[in-house]
DNA sequence: ATACTTATTGAAAATTGTTTTCAATAAGAA
DNA sequence: TTCTTATTGAAAACAATTTTCAATAAGTAT
């Protein structure tokens, strides 16, 4: 469905289809997980047997390049990615399981401009990450 | 200095104190930027000839573990360290020449409020960065 | 349909960053 | 000063990622 339109972006820019592209494309664009390339590989070979390590890499790279996925960092380390979702998003992650929501509305403005104010610098950009428990690990 | 304090809280630990220490805790504790292992490496052997870069690492780990410094995220890597900062606080980091402020009085109570109604989340944590140009780099 | 150009592929090798192993050394308690 | 044992750096091992390369196939031209 959207992997359509994931795969249609990268052909514009370009890339060729190809199943191992596919593969890799329906399997990170339908997670609520961030992934890191080996999960990749191991989820998009069952798709696409003959997928490569090395592809997968190479597939997250170009799809990072034109901004449809997005590094995921936290403590256990940032090798993860998922959608980069539309528009001014953030990312609010279940510390149990592991699943990702997309959130906005957050307003900086007032506290970008005190800082900015009382430091001196240009202020261009934030990274906000809220951490908790998902409705479902929150009960058992 | 304030080494001075880092280094107590090690041996307050129950950690050695040796010259190679000293010297990792006096770069990693006067630096305005986040420094790689590398970084910290290159930077310390001037005041510590013969020290390894597996010393750096090692050093660098339990000085994370006390909370006394902190991994920072970017864009560019995650591999870099700073001063953890005192009670909850939160980096500007200049773009252009990497330099790190730290900076409080972020208010996301309201906003963590209405994403966990939104999401059904129990909100734990967040994590907030922001980058920008410092002072001098956005005049030349 | 067919031929053609060249991006893409996976395997293997190479590279990089980090961790482990180990014998020698030295911190700090006795 | 002696003694125990944490700490050290060098070298080896390891893991993750990238590069190389010859074979293949996507997409365009014919
Ligand atoms: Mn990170
Ligand atoms: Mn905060
Ligand atoms: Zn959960
Ligand atoms: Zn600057």
């Amino acid at each position: 469905m959207s992997a359509e339109i994931w795969l249609e972006q990268l052909h514009e820019n370009g890339y060729r289809l190809t199943d191992a592209r596919r593969a890799v494309v329906e399997t990170v664009e339908k997670s609520t997980h961030a992934l890191t390339p080996v999960q990749v590989y191991d989820l998009a070979r069952k798709k696409y047997r003959a997928l490569g390590l090395v592809t997968v890499y190479r597939t997250l790279e170009k799809l990072e390049e034109l901004h449809i996925i997005q590094r995921v960092h936290q403590p256990q380390g940032c090798q993860a990615f998922i959608s980069a979702g539309a528009g001014h998003q953030h990312l609010l992650l279940c510390q149990s399981c592991g699943q990702v929501e997309f959130f906005d509305g957050d307003d900086l403005d007032g506290l970008t401009k005190t800082i900015s104010k009382k430091t001196g610098y240009k202020i261009n950009e934030h990274w906000l990450q809220l951490f908790g428990l998902c409705a479902a690990c929150r009960t058992n």
